[in-house]
DNA sequence: AAAGGAGTTTCCGTAATATGGAAAATAGCA
DNA sequence: TGCTATTTTCCATATTACGGAAACTCCTTT
């Protein structure tokens, strides 16, 4: 009975093991194996196995106390090993670094994955009241000026595969972008300009500008961007940093 | 014939699985299915199916050009979710900026993992000669400020279960130490001052200076360190910084 | 253009493997 | 001490992953 839909077979045990890491990745706390296989419907000496197999080579870490599980240090050695992001998070950190202390801000680094808009460096701001967003971070990309910034530069046909006709758009708050044609004429306009701005688009109270950075063929392989409080960091505020942000943008671009 | 040593028994296809991802993460490049079927002695069609249960899941991405595979975001994700170092990083961020901005050179966090030391966090310098160091590096303990602050504070018990009588010391310089004997001697003296110092014993050129994060229950579970090139960062310019470092060690180490 | 070659992908029968149920062990709590 | 909730181990069985070889793709060479 293998292959009876035209789908391709994938491994079970090896599926099962990577849900099993992304459930633990989700769930921030300590899981034990009853609540696991109840989560995966999984039988219960099935998930010890997996675990067991996942323990003995650091991908999961038991608590010895509770007998709990929770995420390895191996992911984190793996995670970092991840060659397109380790490029890009190594060229562009120094400008990160400068853009944050010359506006006294955040400023991220993030790229697309699907509708989400993927953290993968920060620098904070040295302010007590800052913007934190930690590396790793997913957030819906309609609701974020980096996401926007992307967004804005993908084909027709990518954007169109994304997202399906009359699909409603998650709103985080009250401002966020909420129908789709409201999003696309957004980012005709983000194209035409070179850059997006959200206005408490994604959190009330924040504010961020973003640039894409292009690869070799043209494509936004990424997005810098900078964040601050709304009260401090204002439109006015965005309006100065971003000639500088589109500069870097370009310089970065240039190493890709 | 299940079981017939001792050792319980891991489920063999992710075990092939996770040896694949270890395997791509270490080298560098894409990597094509058949030099992956040689180097870990799996058949052709295994290594495939393999690759495309990861891939499917965005463990590993295929390049359509080449058809060769590398690491996906996938994992990078995974890796920031990782409790224990995102917790590390997240209190301990700021007083890495802090020391970078005071010295101007480079403040590191790391974790001990059997005798290598793993970077969770670096605030690179912002002199142009700098040490630059990625997060996720691993390199030998005893080779290292970072290493040697936490090696001197594991139980003896551990210590002899790391370090076997007589074996023999990689080095990494010539100033390096080389001898088990030399290592005690050296970690009873870190224990006594309650910081490590390193010249040039990981890197010719390079300085550097570490204290360890205590928990709660008095264990050493982190280490900071500030390092730089041997001319500017000497010495003296180390013993300038020891206090301030034990300072910042000691208020890290309250909040855990 | 056509043939050759190196690599990837698919197919298939078979042997090995993972599976879940239940028993055993362990820990936590009243 | 006994009871409950979990984790861990064991086992027979059916499912599953396996590797060899064929099919296919994409370059390179002549």
């Amino acid at each position: 009975m293998e292959n009876s839909t035209g789908k391709k077979e994938r491994i079970k045990s090896i599926d099962k093991a990577l849900g099993l890491l992304e459930f633990l990745s989700v769930n921030e706390q300590e899981t034990g194996i009853t609540e696991i296989s109840k989560n995966l419907h999984l039988g219960l000496s099935t998930v010890h196995r997996i675990l067991f197999t996942l323990k003995s080579r650091g991908y999961v870490i038991q608590n010895l106390n509770t007998k709990k599980y929770r995420l390895g240090i191996k992911l984190f050695t793996l995670g970092c090993a991840v060659q397109s992001t380790k490029r890009l998070v190594e060229i562009t950190k120094p400008y990160l670094k400068q853009l944050s202390q010359s506006t006294n801000e955040t400023a991220n680094l993030a790229i697309l994955e699907g509708k989400e808009v993927i953290y993968l460096d920060t620098i904070g701001s040295p302010e007590i009241l800052r913007t934190e967003i930690m590396a790793g971070t997913r957030t819906p990309a309609h609701c974020a000026a980096l996401g926007k910034a992307l967004l804005a530069f993908i084909s027709d046909g990518e954007f169109k595969s994304l997202y399906k006709k009359d699909e409603p758009l998650s709103s985080l708050t009250s401002k966020s972008i909420s129908s789709l044609e409201e999003l696309k004429k957004h980012l005709k306009k983000v194209k035409e300009q070179g850059y997006a701005v959200d206005r408490e688009e994604y959190k009330i109270g924040i504010n961020c500008i973003s640039v894409p950075i292009f690869g070799r063929n043209g494509e936004a392989i990424a997005a810098i961007s900078i964040t601050g409080p709304a009260s401090r960091f204002t439109i006015d505020e965005m309006g100065k940093v971003k000639d500088k942000l589109m500069t870097i943008s370009k310089e970065i671009s240039n190493q890709f």
